[in-house]
RNA sequence: CGGGGUGUAGCGCAGUGGCUAGCGCGCCUGCUUUGGGAGCAGGAGAUCGCAGGUUCGAGUCCUGUCGCCCCGACCA
């Protein structure tokens, strides 16, 4: 006789026995598995696999899932916004007219429905919510607003990795913010941030708010909250005085001009065979010592270019200068030029582009034809260089012809560029940008980014309201996410040790594990009867049934991650049950009599 | 997109051109066992990713194709 799930919604707890519990747990790691949290989850019986980046949730997991969502649900509530539910299969039309067809590119997923109208799987909802908006409200007494949702988003990703970490399906909370003004956008926002650090901190993640980039979402201020964790995908960086941001968005400060008088007039020199820094470098040392140090990579000017596909396939070059001892860090051009994507300047753009000679590519040096930077007449190679190369510093740069570089060439003297583009590779120990001290890199988890996305979407969508003097105002924006799958995941990451899963009280499915050892009639009615107790009081039992030995069971136990577990076994005839804290590892001997009693008061304050 | 790896039972893996494709775990039946992943006996479960080809004979060799996993996405 199977014990029935006597509650479908949660009303109630339920006591679960192991025997009839949907759920099988792996001897072995999954072979696919890398990171603690998907092998452990998977081991555990929590998810499956499907597809690449597509889970499936087994009733544990689905339990955790399922009160991380409450958690955040609690918390979008008490700041006052209010729950909706948009489809995940969505026409094209809206995403057309803010541009997002197209910009999303390849990581949206496409259908057409049989009348062979395109469709897609909603990325994220900012135009639905838009539109749902402009349809309903139409004056300024209607705002401010905020609106939420979770539900299921879909991103073709390029390379799913870690389980649920990233995947292709994944619940997502999103909400937007609707305001008449500016200073409106300003509250809404810190409403959802201080809602933000409340849910973070009931879910128990070390976590760092830190300032990041709006990317494809356009629009201005945005902040990251990111789960910090040696396996995450972002990489921040935190000062003692307090600066924190995503790599992506620090901006070094413009390194200020000098006076480059005494410098000598540039002079173009053979160089051969010196088509990377290093060897730039040694041969300088060795041709053309200084007198007062030797030379460094520091003091070349590296320019390297990229080709700049945008949504529409337009390729456009683009070159970067910066110190030959800085890398150009990708992610963070690519955040700077989003929507547009970086591709590697192949050969073929070699040889579509003459004038830039591999391995001695230089700025165009006043007077000359050949070399980087848009000339008056619009033509030429785009060429931003990096904060440190300011007015009036000194390099080594190629001199655009094969084997030859120049010397002393200054920057505004000799050559200028078009624009400032801060790209290159952030260091431990870089000054903080608002000179709060030396920078310490990390990384993190995104758990959740908030935007003031501004006018962009109501622009584009034409959200519009009447204002107190009967004026047409376009609707100012916000749009908040958190990756609710994601957190359960990070959760997993962050409290898993060498032996499975360990919940934090409040994400468990179950808050006490029995585990009744052996056949002994006394043992098994006993065990049933705490599970029974511990029920009617409130506590969700799950309860360890099955003719297994021992350490099955126990090993299970420890893999499955409750945080309390009662093992019920032969120090019964002594009148003595084992109390074990899941994540300590403490255990204690307790009063077979009392222990209902210990654990409700422990449970249950 | 590039590189590497890999597709054999639910999971983890072995398999030298040659008999009816194996092993461990898991699963089923019976007996024994019961405080740290038990023992014995008997079972069920596989189009060896797919399609061609070579061969008397292909999981194994060849060609093509599909999928999956990991790493990298630039170093001038």
């Amino acid at each position: 006789m199977r014990t029935p799930w006597r509650s479908a919604v949660g009303l109630r707890p339920v006591i679960t026995r192991m025997t009839d519990l949907f759920v099988r747990t792996l001897r072995q790691d999954p072979s696919d598995a890398e990171v603690p949290s998907h092998r452990w989850l998977v081991r555990a019986g929590y998810i499956r696999r499907v597809a690449p980046g597509i889970y499936s949730w087994l009733p544990l997991g689905l339990r955790v899932l399922q009160k991380v969502e409450q958690i955040v649900r609690d918390e979008m509530n008490a700041m006052g916004a209010q729950e909706v539910r948009f489809p995940a299969l969505l026409p094209r039309e809206p995403y057309e007219a803010t541009g997002r067809w197209t910009e999303y590119g390849p990581n949206l997923f496409r259908l057409a429905d049989r009348k062979r109208a395109d469709l897609l799987l909603g990325p994220t909802h900012e135009e639905m919510f838009t539109l749902m908006v402009k349809d309903l409200y139409s004056s300024y007494k209607d705002l401010p607003l905020s609106l939420y949702q979770i539900q299921t988003k879909y991103r073709d990703e390029a390379r799913p990795r870690a389980g649920l970490l990233r995947g292709r399906e994944f619940v997502m909370k999103d909400s937007y913010s609707f305001d008449i003004d500016d200073a409106g956008l300003q509250a809404s926002y810190d409403a959802h941030r201080a809602a933000y650090r409340r849910i973070f901190d009931r879910l128990g993640l070390d976590y760092v708010i830190v300032s990041a980039t709006s990317g494809a979402m356009g629009g201005s201020a945005s902040e990251e909250f990111l789960a910090i964790a040696e396996i995450g995908e972002d990489t921040f960086v935190r000062s003692p005085g307090g600066y924190a941001a995503n790599v992506e968005a620090v901006q070094r400060p413009l390194t200020p001009a000098r006076d480059a008088a005494g410098v000598p007039a540039a002079h173009v020199e053979d160089t051969p065979d010196s088509p990377t820094i290093d060897t730039l470098v040694a041969l300088s040392n060795d041709r053309f010592p200084r007198a007062d140090r030797a030379w460094g990579a520091a003091d070349t000017l590296k320019n390297v270019v990229f080709m700049l596909r945008d949504p529409d396939g337009t390729r456009t070059p683009l070159a970067v200068g910066l110190p030959g001892d800085r890398e150009v860090d990708l992610k963070r051009l690519e955040a700077a030029v989003a929507p547009a994507e970086v591709e590697p300047f192949g050969d073929e753009d070699f040889a579509a582009h003459p004038q830039l000679v591999k391995g001695y590519i230089g700025p165009r040096r006043a007077g000359a034809e050949a070399g980087l930077g848009t000339a008056a007449d619009g033509a030429g190679v785009r060429y931003l260089t990096d904060p440190a190369v300011a007015e009036g510093t000194r390099w080594i740069t190629g001199a655009n012809e094969a084997g030859r570089h120049v010397y002393d060439l200054v920057c505004g003297r000799d050559f200028g560029s078009d624009g400032v583009l801060d790209v290159a590779e952030i260091r431990d120990g870089d000054p903080a940008p608002d000179g709060s001290g030396p920078l310490a890199l990390a990384r993190g988890i995104e758990m959740g980014h908030i935007f003031q996305l501004g006018r962009k979407y109501a622009d584009a969508l034409g959200l519009k309201v009447l204002d107190p003097n009967g004026k047409l105002v376009t609707v100012t924006m916000g749009s908040y996410g958190i990756g609710v799958s994601r957190a359960v995941a990070a959760v997993a990451e962050a409290t898993c040790d060498d032996k499975g899963l360990a919940w934090p009280r409040n994400l468990a499915p179950f808050d006490v594990h029995i585990v009744a050892t052996g056949k002994d009639a006394a043992v098994v009615e006993f065990a049933a009867a705490l599970a029974e107790k511990l029920d009617a009081a409130g506590i969700a039992v799950l309860l360890d049934d099955r003719v297994a030995s021992p350490g099955v069971k126990f090993t299970d136990a420890e893999l499955l991650g409750m945080p309390t577990s009662v093992v019920v076994g032969r120090t019964l005839a002594h009148g003595v049950v084992e109390v074990r804290d899941r994540a300590s590892g403490e255990r204690s001997e307790v009063a077979a009599d009392a222990v209902a009693d210990t654990l409700i008061a422990l449970l249950m304050p």
